[in-house]
DNA sequence: ATATATTTTCAATTATTTTTGAAAATTTAG
DNA sequence: CTAAATTTTCAAAAATAATTGAAAATATAT
């Protein structure tokens, strides 16, 4: 396989799983490209090697540095704005656990703390099995957050020489 | 709150979560109905309190059976087909874990793997940051392969008082 | 076997999300 | 300051995804 060929493929199955993520598939494609692309590019290098709009190339460029994936960078003599990713796989990873705790587990357990509050009869049938679901949905969403939020923390190389023997 | 409004509001924000994570909103909404529904649902219980179609319910409860997330149960007496989710919320996680991983982590390792095979100048620059970049995503991808595979397997109280306590 | 109830399918419609591209805003150079 | 380059915005268009609803298929009762 040549390597055009293969980046190309990785570009785009990047693509197609971050629209299974909840990412859309422009977003995910630019920073694979970045990923493999040891040098930062301009969004006109963007825009020709994907084969999309200035607009697009920009929103979404926009999307990854605010989600720590991506930076600005000025190359002296240049004109144009560089994009670079950060190569290190496990900040990305880290990166994107901690924006996605914030932006969805963080606000779905605020919310279900809300919802604990049911002022009814408390022999009612379907009160008590709703608070039960909403209790145990509750504690594994603590717990979760914990993880996250000590995974967030550790090293790069701990996951893989501690925790993968103590797991077992 | 009354238990209606607060069944309501948990149905539509599982529904608005689960667009963030490549779930339609109705499949969500559908799930969490059952979950706080002491009771199985027919699809016409369903269509009723989510005011959603019959062909609606009928693909997205499918869906959800697929995943391991709902049963038909039959009961006697009645012609139509219920449904209900299982309410172990342990049981749902791992069960979400374990098809998430089959459905998107496995075949991306695989789509990893096959790119590993590059054949040309491994002194070019771009080869070599491309492979080393590909290793790093495939080892990162390993790990959490271990892991999520052992979490699959692990006790649902398992994971509270021991993992917790080894990777603080 | 026939009629009735129920489930499934899927083409057409509707809703949502993404993308474009050109105008406006901003930045930099001379 | 003015002009040119670059970036940003956003309404309109295109692409994608979800939903409907009625017809077809299947299952059950008499």
């Amino acid at each position: 396989m040549k390597l055009n060929e293969a980046k190309k493929k990785f570009i785009n199955s990047w693509g197609a799983l971050g629209t299974h993520w909840g990412i859309n598939r422009t977003m995910a494609q630019i920073h694979a490209l970045l990923l493999v692309s040891p040098d930062p590019l301009s969004q006109d290098d963007i825009m020709e090697q994907l084969s999309i709009s200035r607009g697009n190339v920009n929103m979404n460029v926009r999307d990854l540095v605010s989600w720590g994936l991506v930076e600005r960078k000025i190359i002296s003599g240049e004109r144009k704005e560089h994009f670079v990713a950060d190569k290190d796989i496990w900040k990305v990873a880290t990166q994107i656990i901690k924006e996605r705790k914030k932006r969805e587990l963080d606000p779905m357990l605020k919310l279900l703390t809300q919802l604990e509050i049911l002022d009814e009869d408390k022999k009612n049938k379907d009160v008590k099995q709703f608070k039960e679901m909403i209790g145990e949905i509750q504690q594994l969403g603590n717990q979760a957050d914990k993880i996250l939020e000590t995974l967030i923390k550790a090293e790069s190389n701990w996951l893989g020489s501690h925790l993968l023997k103590l797991i077992k």
